[in-house]
DNA sequence: CAAGAACTGTATATAACATAAACAAAACTG
DNA sequence: CAGTTTTGTTTATGTTATATACAGTTCTTG
């Protein structure tokens, strides 16, 4: 077992750390280090350089320790990984001034989540996959089931409303973080090639892109998301 | 330049074999393997164990190949993954015979393309992160956006619609897939019992579950934003 | 206050990974 | 038939994560 991702193992230890339940022991010498320092340099190495210039070797490194003492305050990578998210996801956002009703308190959510993903983008990568949610994780959810809730949905209703609103935002994200790396242009330049080489194979795609429908701005497909999205939930809640 | 997940590099090569423009030379040796051999073998390893199984060591074993023996047939793992993607992905459906409206047709969309997602998990995390599309899914995008160009919306619009539902559908063939390997129970049992060390904090959440927000059947949530986005996208047409 | 237990950081080692470079055999082309 | 091209192998490199054993440090306890 080494290497990356094996994904077997005990999720109680992951959520000690990201809950904050560890008890500091009396024995030893000094920890020179800190859960919290190691996290915060890898959020900085992340935020860089991406997801994959974060190595234990690396962020060790930064400290002037060896690889090898970061596991004396992380049990592994992964855990490390899941403490970067719940750091960087940050705060949960406060709805409670946002004037207007709950449809502008749930807009508003979406929009400091893609702020978040949008300043981040490393953590679409990180987030991917079942993991257990930290404490900051969590309060963005119970921000914005807190106003579901108070809108008048039943907790089933307020659970897939979640995912869905949640769904969104990370689309978004991802195909905006794309397009800062891979310049739509170029994909558009790229596949029109091989499009115009099979010209009847996707006749949709052809006219959507002849028709103008990849320019646009950078935030313009999340507010259109959005007023599907809080349209068909205000019908539903009628 | 080792190990894994660079992103620089030319993007054609992946491509030319993704869209099938090589022309077999006609010198040497016979190749005693094929891209799509190795393909298909890639992609039943990730079916059976999972995308983090499938290296090259295993793929050329498989054959009882050397690994290098791969790279006369692929430039790289990456260029191997996009292959595997557009391959397990599959034609694209045809939606012609599905009785209804352009919503009827564009559900159908969603739930087939989710059925995907369903029966291979790993294609979430093979396709995180920004893609060149292969054929057959560009054939899948070409599916939807022809239902929603005939439908009467702009270019810009069908673009942002397709975002929003092939997005919900990735979103929920996440969950569901997290669902498989982690039962939502032990989720519900580990968070609640955090949860209850923080009574005030979670108050939303805690709300939620209690009320049963989190027991329901598999494709409850597709529908459920299936319904409030068709009928958002509907109002928007109006 | 001394002995020992517990903890920290290090040194060393392992196994897995992707992939570069050089080379031998094979097959077509002139 | 000689030469060129291509295949598959061999060998080697650099990067991962992480197990294990150890040396030094600090508190606790007799």
């Amino acid at each position: 077992m080494a290497a990356k991702g094996d994904g077997g193992g005990d999720p109680g230890r992951g959520m000690d750390l990201l809950w904050g339940a560890a008890d500091r022991p009396s024995r030893g010498p000094k920890p020179r280090l800190s859960i919290d320092q190691i996290t915060r340099t890898a959020v900085e190495i992340a935020d860089a350089e991406g997801l994959g210039a974060v190595s234990m070797q690396r962020i060790a490194a930064t400290f002037g320790f060896t690889t090898m003492s970061l596991y004396r305050y992380v049990p592994g990578k992964a855990e490390l990984v899941a403490l970067m998210v719940d750091t960087a996801i940050g705060e949960r956002p406060d709805l409670d001034a946002v004037p207007g009703g709950w449809r502008d308190r749930l807009a508003q959510w979406a929009r400091q989540c893609l702020r978040v993903f949008t300043r981040r983008p490393w953590l679409l990568e990180a987030t991917s996959g079942h993991r257990v949610m930290g404490p900051n994780e969590l309060g963005w959810m119970d921000a914005a089931l807190a106003v579901l809730a108070e809108a008048g949905f039943t907790p089933v209703e307020q659970h897939d409303a979640f995912l869905l609103v949640a769904g969104h935002v990370r689309s978004v994200a991802q195909y905006t973080a794309g397009a800062d790396t891979l310049r739509v242009d170029e994909w558009s330049a790229a596949v029109g090639e091989r499009l115009s080489r099979h010209p009847d194979r996707f006749p949709a795609v052809v006219a959507a892109i002849q028709g103008g429908g990849y320019a646009k701005a950078a935030d313009e497909p999340l507010e259109f998301g959005l007023r599907c999205l809080l349209a068909g939930l205000d019908e539903l809640l009628a």
